[in-house]
DNA sequence: AAGGAGCCGTTGCGCC
DNA sequence: GGCGCAACGGCTCCTT
């Protein structure tokens, strides 16, 4: 009944997905032994994911939120206010 | 310097939050508790979390997207067309 | 202090992840305009991502899962009993 | 033939299930709120999420953490060595 | 109406 | 091998 109206467009559009979906997997397995191999060397994988976002958004972006949080936390008197400190 | 300008305010939203997360975790911890005991009736917990969340969709709704995976389903060749059939 | 102690393997490290997180976003995009372009076409793409994801899992694996889905409909009288009928 | 095997007793467990989701719908939409009134005083909402979930860890976890983190971004010279200091 | 953000549920990973 | 946690993907709502 609803044969071939439209199967070979469909057909091509979940296997070009499965295909980029494959790719991407490949990617992310990739990105696993890069961690993987991090950790042997003995860095904690945590703080690297971690840095690696912190990389992805600008300085100016990343103060601009901090100075909010900072005055937040400095209403609740939760901000330590000696030398070199941050949360 | 930005002292007491609004903590009292802040500091009551903040802990109502908490109080509710608080309510919250619990309540989660009760629901993680009856799969459990589920779990250790013999029944399948991932069947009864889908079976819960299908009780949340009308059926109407429901029988509406199936009619159209099977219809693609059908347009790939994919649909067994004997009697008594679902996915 | 904790100069260059192993600075530049974990420069290395940061960098291919962030130059692998690049390739992964390249391929989402990709996928994201494929299902664009099935929109624009007229496919309905919460099915195609449903149809996708069933392709990943055997066919008897699914069936098997379906199968407890099932009963357990059936014990709470909600399975459709006539003839070619599924939720 | 699979009738009431077990019905009642999964049938309990579902009912129980439904009712602790709605519950934890009812402290979400209670939470929902409190941000709706933070935001219509000012606050800055996103900052009071992030200073929320700062405030579920003890803060030694915590400056443990940002240690670590901050030995890594002054091993890529990201760290800004001046008195006051942040991420 | 489209894009982005937050929320929720699922899956995979590491730990015990 | 099971448990708990963290990342990922999908969905929904809200904003522009």
């Amino acid at each position: 009944m609803s044969d071939t109206f439209g199967a070979d467009r469909l057909k091509s559009i979940i296997e070009r997905i499965e295909r980029l979906n494959e790719e991407k997997a490949g990617i992310q397995g990739d990105i696993k032994e890069v961690y993987s191999e991090a950790k042997s060397a003995g860095y904690d994988t945590k703080a690297i994911r971690k840095l690696v976002s912190l990389r992805k958004k600008p300085a100016s972006e990343r103060q601009e939120e901090e100075g909010i949080l900072d005055s937040y936390l400095n209403a609740l008197g939760m901000l330590n206010t000696n030398g070199a400190e941050n949360v």
